[in-house]
RNA sequence: UGGGGUAUAGCCAAGUCGGUAAGGCACCAGACUUUGACUCUGGCAUCCGUUGGUUCGAGUCCAGCUACCCCAGCCA
């Protein structure tokens, strides 16, 4: 049996390993209450959980939460539970339920044996009910929904007491419990708390704690028509599963003091502790479930796994992986204050991690045909490339060149700006792994003037390993044989929503406004190097000098492979050229 | 005119007993470069919403003011 000197100094040391590893002292206001509340005992242990109402996909803003939830106990050496707030049957479906687990588990959490659902708790959030009406803490009101928004004041005016406030005990009981038979319809009546209807705080004006609701339950069928309120199942559901911290979102708030006077009522000894964060907000998307819902509805999107979403699902099928959700998570902190964090920092996390891990590819998304007229026709080389300049363990493979190449049309310009580095009459550039060129001659098609093809000549004594390949040239191109891509589908995506700095106008309704037009590009007439079109559906790549790409899991196949682009590689000649 | 919160750089965000403003992203400059990528180096708050006060000393303590967010579901 530890001691709890021992289980504090067992916790602080998977904190300070949990620190070590991410490099970096994790130092957060929750952080700080939990290390106060371990030194002054007040728990001996890290029990939190992640509570999602399964009525919809998750998104990266319950990615904070789940991460925010998971590593606080892991950092203190404590457990996560995996909860369902299941406790409206009217909007939660089985379906959400399975999605959820999916995604908590692609973000690498494991709630091992604790998944537990509120509807587990429905004998025992009943039994606190009785409960309460004998102590005089709750009663059966039968007040409409309409009477009881006129009885509960408003936000400056106290409310009055209902009518039914005062019941006997017994009748009560008698009431609460013919409620649960099913002797009543949908909205008959409730049972409330007896608090107190001039509290400043609305929540504390005999907020309601169970509804008639004759609808079938995801999981306890018709076994109930009767469901408890948010307010009174939360609260109850941490304290039954041993809940230390119960983290959620700064709108509950004002619920805290419901939450408390709940579990003193109901004297539950080692009070769970409510403590609220402000939820994530991003530039260029938006988070509300409403909205995602219109979009998907509507077909602004595919679907809720569309890659343009900010759903766990459609980040997943975009390419991220789920290490750089997870150091998002940690980069953006967490803190009281409501804010906005930049789509940017979101792309530097999974360019990070992809630079380390993802082979780099050649692929051109706009081709344009090169004809090397030295070359000898027919022939084909066999050249080595690395892989991936960042990892020599991941070794290299072959590509095939040949005396037709494509190039991506913006890496020619017949009259180029200055700094222009790339292919341009008289000009040369380095096919990278191969061959120094030097462009000849543009043929255009005489009457639309539109370019055909660029005739090159390659220098033999450039061939990249090769004793002379030292030669420099100002630009490095890539490219793919013409005779051996394979034809490939690259979508490329942008912003969903347009910030515009100048108008300040950001009402509820305007978001379609600021919807990008052109979030979705599909290249139909693209090349890949032969190595790229050998892959399994999830499989990234980095397109060199393009960007970070996945194949996409549904549309993806061996005759026609079809990849996301996640992320495009930071562009410094962008901004040159906008200059 | 009620209650609950929050204000530190363009965006996040540390700042524990008051001791002279961490870090990241973005941006700028340079080095390197067979990816205009990566990496590296340097720069980027005389100042913490604001006005006063206490103090040898205030982002931290006190008072006032201002701005923004949340709350009147039998939703969560």
């Amino acid at each position: 049996m530890k001691n709890s000197g021992e289980a504090l100094n067992t916790n602080k040391e998977a904190q300070e390993e949990g620190a070590a590893e991410a490099g970096r002292v994790s130092s957060n206001f929750i952080q700080n209450i939990i290390n106060h509340d371990l030194e002054e005992h007040v728990y001996d242990r890290v029990h939190t959980r992640f509570p999602p109402e399964p009525n919809g996909y998750l998104h990266i803003g319950h990615a904070k939460s789940i991460c925010l939830n998971f590593g606080i106990a892991a950092e203190n050496g404590g457990l996560c539970n995996l909860r369902f707030d299941d406790t409206n049957p009217s909007k939660e479906e089985v379906e959400f339920v399975e999605s959820i687990q999916e995604d908590v588990r692609w973000l690498g959490m494991d709630w091992e044996n604790r998944l537990f659902y509120a509807s587990d708790y429905f004998e025992q959030l009943y039994a606190f009910g009785v409960q309460l009406i004998k102590k005089g803490k709750a009663y059966v009101c039968d007040l409409s929904a309409q009477e009881m928004r006129e009885y509960r004041g408003t936000l400056t005016e106290p409310g009055k007491e209902s009518p039914y406030r005062n019941r006997a005990v017994e009748e009560n009981l008698d009431l609460f419990q013919r409620m649960r038979q099913g002797e009543f319809p949908d909205g008959f009546r409730v049972l409330r708390a007896k608090i107190d209807m001039t509290s400043p705080n609305i929540n504390m004006r005999d907020p309601v704690l169970y509804r008639i609701m004759h609808a079938h339950h995801h999981r306890t069928g018709d076994a109930w028509c009767i469901y408890p309120m948010y307010d009174y199942a939360h609260p109850l559901s941490d304290a039954i599963e041993n809940i230390t911290h119960s983290i959620c979102t700064l709108e509950f708030e004002d619920h805290r003091p419901l939450y408390d006077w709940l579990l003193d009522t109901l004297e539950i000894k080692p009070r769970p502790k409510q403590i609220e964060f402000a939820r994530l907000n991003l530039t260029n998307t938006i988070m509300s479930k409403r909205y995602l819902r219109e979009l998907v509805e509507q077909g602004y999107v595919d679907g809720w796994d569309d890659p343009r979403m900010p759903t766990i699902s459609g980040l997943r099928r975009r390419g991220f992986t789920p290490e750089a959700m997870r150091d998002f998570c940690d980069r953006i902190g967490v803190a009281k204050s409501n804010s906005t964090v930049e789509a940017a920092l979101l792309e530097h996390c999974i360019r990070e991690d992809l630079n380390a891990k993802a082979p780099r590819v050649m692929a051109v998304l706009r081709p344009i045909k090169v004809i090397l007229t030295n070359y000898p026709e027919g022939q084909v080389e066999t050249l080595e490339a690395e892989n991936n300049p960042e990892n020599p363990e991941m070794g290299s493979r072959k590509v095939p060149f040949s005396r037709e190449i494509y190039i991506e049309q913006e890496d020619f310009m017949e009259n180029p700006p200055k700094k222009y580095f790339r292919l341009s009459p008289g000009q040369e550039v380095r096919l990278k792994h191969a061959y120094i060129i030097k462009c000849e001659e543009v043929i255009k098609d005489p009457s639309t003037g539109e370019i055909l093809e660029i005739r090159c000549t390659y220098d033999p004594e450039t061939k990249s390993g090769g004793a002379n390949s030292g030669k420099k040239v100002k630009g490095t191109l890539h490219w793919v044989s013409a005779n051996h891509g394979i034809a490939a589908e690259v979508r490329l995506y942008d912003y969903l929503i347009l910030e515009n700095e100048q108008e300040e106008a950001e009402e509820a309704g305007d978001w379609k406004e600021r919807l990008n037009p052109n979030s979705l590009e599909k290249l139909t007439n693209c090349y890949v190097e032969p190595s790229a079109a050998e892959t399994q559906p999830g499989s990234r790549f980095q397109f060199l000098r393009q960007g970070y790409f996945c194949v996409d899991s549904k549309d993806s196949s061996k005759e026609k492979p079809v990849f996301n682009r996640i992320v495009g590689l930071k562009d410094s000649w962008a901004k040159i050229k906008k200059a």
